[in-house]
RNA sequence: UGCCUCGUGGUGUAAUGGUAGCACCGCAGAUUCUGAUUCUGCUUGUUGGGGUUCGAGUCCCUGCGAGGCAACCA
C-alpha cells in the first residue's frame, strides 16, 4: 500500500510532525509489547498494524517486546505463538535486539537496570518501601474525589529503604509484606500519582529467568524503562492508558535526571506515550480471560478453534493476512470507541479470495441425480479462476449420476427459483442442460433420487438452438467424488455485544449452530490440496483445508466465509 | 459525583474556519455458464442550546450522552 493511500490518523500526523521537528533522531522507533499470557487476537492484530505500520511508513524499527513483568501466567508456549502469529500478519521486527534476535527484547531483561534505577530512586528520596497490607494501602490512598493520606513510611529514610528493597529482592520477605513505592502526590486527582506501587514481591519463577528475582517491577514503572533504553520514539497503546501517561512522563524524566536516555544522531531521546481505541467487534469477546475460558471450558476447540477471534483461529478458519490488515487498515484509527461490524472483515476477505482462491465444486448436502439417457464417462473443463488466467483450467469427470445440492432441487419450482425442478432446465456447471423429470422419495418423504435427461446438444454447457438457460449448478460425479467432512462456520455469539449483562452471562449467548459439520462429496482434485490452501467452492464459499485435520484420505475443509447470497424464494 | 477522554448516516471513518465525502451494510436495476464477481442508481448523518465569524462538524460557553481511572494486572 503506499503512502497516499493510508489513512493520515492522528497518529501519523503526530509521528510526522516530530520527524519533522528533529525529534526522533532520524529513525522512528514504535514497538509492539504484549505480555506473553495468551494468544494474540484480532483486536492485537490492529495494534500490530498501527505499531509496525506506523514504523514501516516512516522508515523505521518497530520491536517486539515481550513484557514480561509478571511471572503468574507467563509462559514460552504464549511467547513461541505471539512470535509466529505476528510473522503470519506479514510483519518482523527489527532493530539492535537485547540478545541474539535482531528486533526482539524481553523486558526481563531489564530487570538489572530496573532494580539500579529503583535504588536511584531511592538514594533520591523519591521511592520508599512501604509496608501497608493491601486493604490499608486502598484506605490510605483513598477515592479520586479526595485526597489520601501519607503511608507512615513515606518519609523514611534513604538508608533504611535501600536496606529494606535490598532484602526483598533477596527474599527475606513474603508475597506483600513490603512493597516499593514512588514518592509523587498524594493528593493529585490522578490516582496513579498517589504514591505508586512500582516494585512488589512475588515468590513466583518466571519463565524466562527462572528463579533469578522474587521481586517484579509493576507495568507503569517498567514500561516507560524499557521504552526509554530501547530508544522508542513513539509508544502507542490504547486508550485505558491515557490515565497512565501522567506517570510514564514522571518516570521518563527521572530517567532524564539520570542521564539513562539514549541519544541518537545528537537527540535525547524521549520516548511519547499516545493513545488509540482498540478494535472491539460485536458478536464476540476479546478480553484473553474471556477466551481462556472458552478454551479451558471446552466451549471450543482450543485458542485455534476457527471460531475463535484469535489469529490463529482466524488462519484455521481460512482468513489471510492480508484480509485482516485491510479490515484493520479500513476499521481506522482514532481515539473514539466504537464497536466494528464483522461484516467488514468478512467483505475484506471475500475481496481478496475473490482474486486470488481457486474455484472447485463440491456439494455439501448431496442428493443424487441419475442422468437417464446418458452412459459413459466425459471430462468437463473449466477455468481455475475465471478472474486469473495465468490460474490455468482444470479437468473434472462427469458420469451418469452425479450429487446436487439438496437446496437446488424443487418438485415445484415457483417463479423466481432458477435451479433444478420437474420439468425445468437447469445448466450443469461446464457440462451440459438437464431437464429433471421425476424424484424418487424415502419413508419419511425425503427426496432420494432424482431422475432426468440431457440434452446431448448442450455438451459445454449451451444450447445448440441457442435456447437460454437462467440457472446454472454445481455437482459432482458421484463414481469419482470424494467424501469430505465439510465445517460450516457462524459467528460464536448470538448477541451483539455478548458482555450486556456484564462478564458472568456472556456464555448463554453462545450460538449453538456456530459450528454444523456437513459430509459432502468433492471433485477428484480436492483431495490433493496442501493443509492450509484455500478454495472457492463454488456458489457457496470459500473454504480452507483444515491446517491440523486434513488429510488425502479423509479430508477436511473449514468454511471461511460464505458467498453472498442475494437468493430471495 | 474528583480527574481524564470522546460524541459526524445502521456501522466504521474523512473534512485540520470555506460545497459534509468515502467505505461496509441495506435497497433497486443491468450484465453473468457461480443468484458470486462486475457495473449503475438510491436511502440514511454533524448530541441539544447559546455565542464568535462574511462563513462553524471544526473555535468559545453551557447542557446531554458515552467511556476510562480508585490490582502489589498489563
Amino acid at each position: 500500500m503506499s503512502e497516499s493511500d493510508t489513512s493520515r490518523h492522528f497518529l501519523r500526523q503526530w509521528i510526522e510532525k516530530d520527524v519533522a521537528e528533529g525529534k526522533t533522531g532520524g529513525k522512528v522507533v514504535t514497538r509492539f509489547p504484549p505480555e506473553p499470557n495468551g494468544y494474540i487476537h484480532i483486536g492485537h492484530a490492529k495494534a500490530v498494524c498501527v505499531d509496525f505500520g506506523m514504523a514501516e511508513l516512516f522508515g523505521g524499527e518497530c520491536h517486539l517486546r515481550l513484557d514480561d513483568t509478571n511471572p503468574a501466567k507467563e509462559s514460552d508456549e504464549y511467547a513461541a505463538n505471539i512470535k509466529k502469529d505476528i510473522n503470519w500478519l506479514g510483519f518482523q521486527w527489527s532493530g539492535p535486539g537485547d540478545g541474539a534476535e535482531a528486533g526482539f527484547y524481553n523486558a526481563s531483561n531489564m530487570f538489572d537496570t530496573m532494580y539500579r534505577i529503583a535504588e536511584n530512586l531511592i538514594s533520591a528520596g523519591q521511592a520508599y518501601c512501604c509496608n501497608l497490607t493491601q486493604d490499608e494501602w486502598k484506605e490510605y490512598r483513598g477515592v479520586p474525589e479526595k485526597p489520601g493520606r501519607p503511608s507512615p513510611s513515606r518519609d523514611t529514610s534513604p538508608e533504611r529503604n535501600l536496606r529494606i528493597f535490598r532484602e526483598m529482592k533477596e527474599g527475606k520477605y513474603a508475597d506483600g509484606e513490603w512493597c516499593l513505592r514512588a514518592k509523587i502526590d498524594m493528593a493529585s486527582p490522578n490516582i496513579h500519582f498517589r504514591d505508586p506501587v512500582i516494585y512488589r514481591i512475588r515468590h513466583v519463577a518466571h519463565y524466562h529467568l527462572g528463579d533469578k528475582w522474587c521481586i517484579y517491577p509493576m507495568y507503569d514503572f517498567a514500561h516507560p524503562i524499557e521504552d526509554a533504553l530501547e530508544g522508542v520514539t513513539h509508544s502507542m497503546c490504547t486508550l485505558e492508558f491515557e490515565v497512565h501517561r501522567p506517570l510514564y512522563d514522571w518516570v521518563v524524566d527521572r530517567l532524564d535526571e539520570m542521564g539513562m536516555l539514549v541519544e541518537r544522531g545528537g537527540v535525547k531521546i524521549r520516548p511519547q506515550q499516545r493513545e488509540f481505541a482498540r478494535l472491539n467487534i460485536t458478536h464476540t469477546v476479546m478480553s484473553k480471560r474471556l477466551l481462556l475460558q472458552l478454551v479451558t471450558e471446552g466451549h471450543v476447540g482450543g485458542w485455534d478453534d476457527p471460531r475463535m477471534p484469535t489469529v490463529c483461529g482466524m488462519r484455521r478458519r481460512g482468513y489471510t493476512p492480508g484480509a485482516i490488515r485491510e479490515f484493520c487498515e479500513r476499521v481506522g484509527v482514532s481515539k473514539v470507541e466504537s464497536e466494528s461490524d464483522p461484516l467488514l472483515l468478512e467483505w475484506c476477505v471475500r475481496e481478496e479470495l475473490n482474486k486470488t482462491a481457486q474455484r472447485r465444486m463440491a456439494v455439501l448436502d448431496p442428493v443424487k441425480v441419475v442422468i437417464d439417457n446418458f452412459d459413459g464417462v466425459r471430462e468437463v473443463e473449466l477455468p481455475n479462476n475465471p478472474l486469473d488466467e495465468g490460474a490455468g483450467t482444470r479437468k473434472i469427470p462427469f458420469g451418469r449420476e452425479i450429487w446436487i445440492e439438496r437446496a437446488d432441487f424443487m418438485e415445484e419450482a415457483p417463479k423466481k427459483f432458477f435451479r433444478m425442478a420437474i420439468g425445468q432446465e437447469v445448466r450443469l456447471r461446464g457440462a451440459c442442460i438437464f431437464k429433471a423429470a421425476s424424484c424418487v422419495k424415502d419413508a419419511e418423504g425425503r427426496i432420494a433420487e432424482i431422475h432426468g435427461t440431457w440434452d446431448p446438444e448442450s455438451w459445454g454447457g449451451n444450447a445448440a438452438d441457442g435456447r437460454k438457460v437462467k440457472g446454472t449448478i454445481h455437482w459432482v460425479d458421484a463414481a469419482t467424488g470424494v467424501a469430505a467432512e465439510i465445517r460450516l462456520y457462524e459467528r460464536l455469539f448470538t448477541e451483539k455485544d455478548p458482555l450486556k449483562d456484564g462478564p458472568a452471562g456472556f456464555l448463554k449467548y453462545m450460538n449453538k449452530d456456530s459450528l454444523k459439520l456437513a459430509q459432502g462429496f468433492v471433485e477428484p482434485l480436492l483431495a490433493k490440496a496442501a493443509p492450509g490452501e484455500r478454495f472457492q467452492f463454488e456458489r457457496t464459499g470459500y473454504f480452507v483445508a483444515d491446517e491440523k485435520d486434513f488429510t488425502a484420505g479423509r479430508p477436511v475443509f473449514n468454511r471461511t466465509v460464505s458467498l453472498k447470497d442475494s437468493f430471495k424464494a
